[in-house]
DNA sequence: GTCTATAACGTGATAGAC
DNA sequence: GTCTATCACGTTATAGAC
């Protein structure tokens, strides 16, 4: 599902895929769409939480926004919840949803970062913070279509990189 | 299609939507596949035009590229081109040779712009072209995933506004 | 070259035995 | 709570009249 999208899976192939049956889904659920919305929760809040984890608390600001970049990524793959955004079923808002908390979240982390970095002296105050965490995600996520369609699962990693290298050359003030 | 995405639209949407019976579209080719390999032609091309006339010859290099940045874009409609990328029918080569055509092409006239600009001392040369105008293109495309899932169509705009404040606050070198 | 009718298949969902 | 069998529907594609 990870690869192939949300919508691609029908309940058949996760049924096969599992062994179960198909009736075994309906009893759990009422239907593909509450699958999904349960889904799409538990996915939501792994994400949260790995973020958190991710920029933590130690090191320089600077270091824990690049700690986010740095982190190794498939781009052949694609970001469980980002995917979603291009396909249709994006329109049922019990389904973005949980895909616009885990964006919100992660750029309210971001943002928090860049303006401790500020404090300290690391990044230009002129540039807005919340713009900048954007950004950020932005690259990521662009990166992830950019992979995909050049083949190629490090275009993704050499985009953070470039926007690692942009901030590194930015003047403190 | 454009908004719903490309694996979303039947055959059937197309002729009820352009008046045409059934039978029409499979006597102008061969099925869905063919018809959809020519589409690509057709999109791709006309981006790559749309491209290179954005960019243009005149102005500074660096306003060339703040040219492509400053296009204005729909963030809840997409990319004709990189929305396919989540869609699972990106593996038939058919289909995603058009779309890597054209971020190829795109990617190669930005890095001649920014190539320009560090030749005129308006970005310092320490930086790779090639990889520059990569990043520039996940910012849009991550743009389009961004607004999608905020319901924002203007988080893209936002987010290209802020590489132009980067690419503006850099050194010269 | 376009039309209507329809085939063949896969999907989401349900019925009812166990 | 899980299973098999099956339904109703939409999809891609084809047949054959006009």
């Amino acid at each position: 599902m990870w690869e192939r999208g949300y919508e691609a899976v029908s309940p058949r192939d996760l049924l096969d895929e599992s062994g179960a049956g198909q009736g075994s889904l309906y009893h759990h659920f009422k239907g593909k769409l509450t699958w999904r919305q349960w889904l799409f929760g538990e996915v939501s809040d792994e994400m949260c939480e790995f973020a958190r984890e991710t920029v933590g608390m130690d090191g320089s600001a600077l270091d824990r926004v690049f700690r986010y970049l740095d982190v190794s990524r498939d781009g052949l793959k694609g970001c469980r919840m980002g995917r979603f955004a291009a396909e249709s079923s994006i329109a049922e808002a019990s389904l973005r949803k949980p895909v616009e908390r885990y964006f919100r979240e992660l750029q309210r982390i971001l943002a928090g970062v860049f303006r401790e970095a500020q404090a300290d002296g690391e990044i230009a105050k002129r540039l807005d913070a919340n713009e900048l965490a954007l950004m950020l995600i932005t690259v990521v996520q662009g990166g992830f279509v950019v992979s995909r369609v050049y083949r190629d699962r490090n275009a993704i990693n050499r985009a953070t990189e470039t926007a690692k290298s942009l901030l590194k050359s930015l003047p403190t003030r």
